[in-house]
DNA sequence: TTGTGTTTTACGACCTCC
DNA sequence: GGAGGTCGTAAAACACAA
C-alpha cells in the first residue's frame, strides 16, 4: 500500500494533524471553512466520533479509520480551518498548469511553495521524471495504448487520502475543488473515490474473515456471519431516513451513496 | 537481475435514482 | 439518458525475496 506507505515513512511531512488529534478535533468539530462552505454537509460539529456514532449516517463504523492514524495528516487550526502543514513542497506544475483556486484548501496552504517533492529522508523514489502529467486521459491515453495508467505524485494521493479520511463520499463541488486544485480531472477524483472504497472494503473483508478464523481456532461457535455482516457491515448505512448537514452554504447539493442512491443534502443554514 | 506477489489506476458491466 | 454507485478485472507500478 503504497500510500500508506508513505503515511508511514512520511509522518515527517506532515508532523502534525489538520483534521484529527484527539484533540477533540474530530472532523465534525471541523468548522466549515469559509472558503469550503460544504465542509459542513460532511460532519455535524459536536459530535464526538470517539465515542458517539459517527456523524456521517452515510457511512457505517467499520470504515471508519482509526482516528489515530489521522495524526499523519497535518494540522488543524484552533480557528477549525483546514490547514496543510506546508511542509509539502508541492509542484503544482507537474500537473495541469491550471490556476490554482484562490480558495483551493490544499494549494492555499502550502505556503506557495510548490515543486515536485521528493523528501530527502524519503525511502521512496520518485517517478516524477517518467510521470505524465496526471489527468492524462485527456490526451488520448487508452488501456491499448502504452502506459494508459499514470502514477499519481504522493502529494495527490496524501491530498485525495485526507479527503477520504474526512468523507468516504465526495460531493459534486468538492470533486470539483479537488480536481482543480490537484490538476487532476473529476473523473479521476471519482474513481479514485471509488477504488479506494473498494479497498477498504477488501480490507474490512480480510479483516472479518481473519477475526472469524480466530473465533474458529478459539472455538468459539456463537460466531454469526449474519452477524459480522451487519457489524462490519459493507455497505453504508444511512439513519434517519436522510441526511441532514449543516452547511453555510445554501445550495443543495447532492451526496451519492453506495448503489446509486443518491439523496439531496438538506443543508442547515 | 529476475520472478513473483501486491498495490494502484482505469475501465466496462450492471445497478439505482432523478 | 446521465449521473454516480459496486463489482470484477486488466495492466502498470512497485516491493521484495531468491
Amino acid at each position: 500500500m503504497y500510500v500508506s506507505y508513505l503515511l508511514e515513512k512520511e509522518v515527517s511531512m506532515y508532523p502534525t494533524s489538520v483534521r484529527h488529534t484527539g484533540l477533540g478535533l474530530g472532523a465534525q468539530n471541523f468548522v466549515s471553512p469559509p472558503q469550503y462552505p460544504d465542509y459542513g454537509a460532511y460532519h455535524v460539529p459536536g459530535v464526538n466520533l470517539d465515542s458517539a456514532p459517527q456523524p456521517s449516517p452515510s457511512w457505517h463504523n467499520t470504515y471508519a479509520p482509526s482516528r489515530e492514524d489521522w495524526s499523519m495528516y497535518g494540522t488543524a487550526h484552533t480557528n477549525g480551518a483546514y490547514v496543510s502543514t506546508g511542509t509539502i513542497p508541492y509542484n503544482g506544475t507537474d500537473v495541469n498548469p491550471m490556476p490554482p483556486p484562490g480558495t483551493g484548501v490544499i494549494q492555499a496552504l502550502n505556503g506557495g511553495s510548490v515543486e515536485q517533492h521528493v523528501t530527502s529522508n524519503s525511502p521512496r523514489p520518485s517517478y516524477d521524471w517518467i510521470r505524465k502529467p496526471a489527468g492524462c486521459l485527456c490526451c488520448g491515453k487508452t488501456r491499448t495504448k502504452d502506459k494508459y495508467r499514470v502514477v499519481y505524485t504522493d502529494h495527490q494521493r496524501l491530498e485525495l487520502e485526507k479527503e477520504f479520511h474526512y468523507s468516504r463520499y465526495i460531493t459534486i463541488r468538492r470533486k470539483s475543488e479537488i480536481a482543480m486544485t490537484l490538476g487532476l480531472s473529476e473523473r479521476q477524483v471519482k474513481i479514485w473515490f471509488q477504488n479506494r472504497r473498494a479497498k477498504e472494503r477488501k480490507l474490512a473483508k480480510k479483516k472479518m474473515q481473519q477475526s472469524h478464523s480466530g473465533l474458529m481456532q478459539s472455538g468459539s461457535d456463537d460466531f454469526s456471519p449474519a452477524a459480522a455482516m451487519s457489524s462490519a457491515a459493507l455497505i453504508p448505512v444511512e439513519s434517519g431516513g436522510g441526511v441532514h448537514c449543516q452547511s453555510t452554504s445554501t445550495l443543495p447539493e447532492t451526496i451519492f451513496k453506495p448503489f446509486g442512491m443518491a439523496v439531496q443534502a438538506e443543508f442547515i443554514t
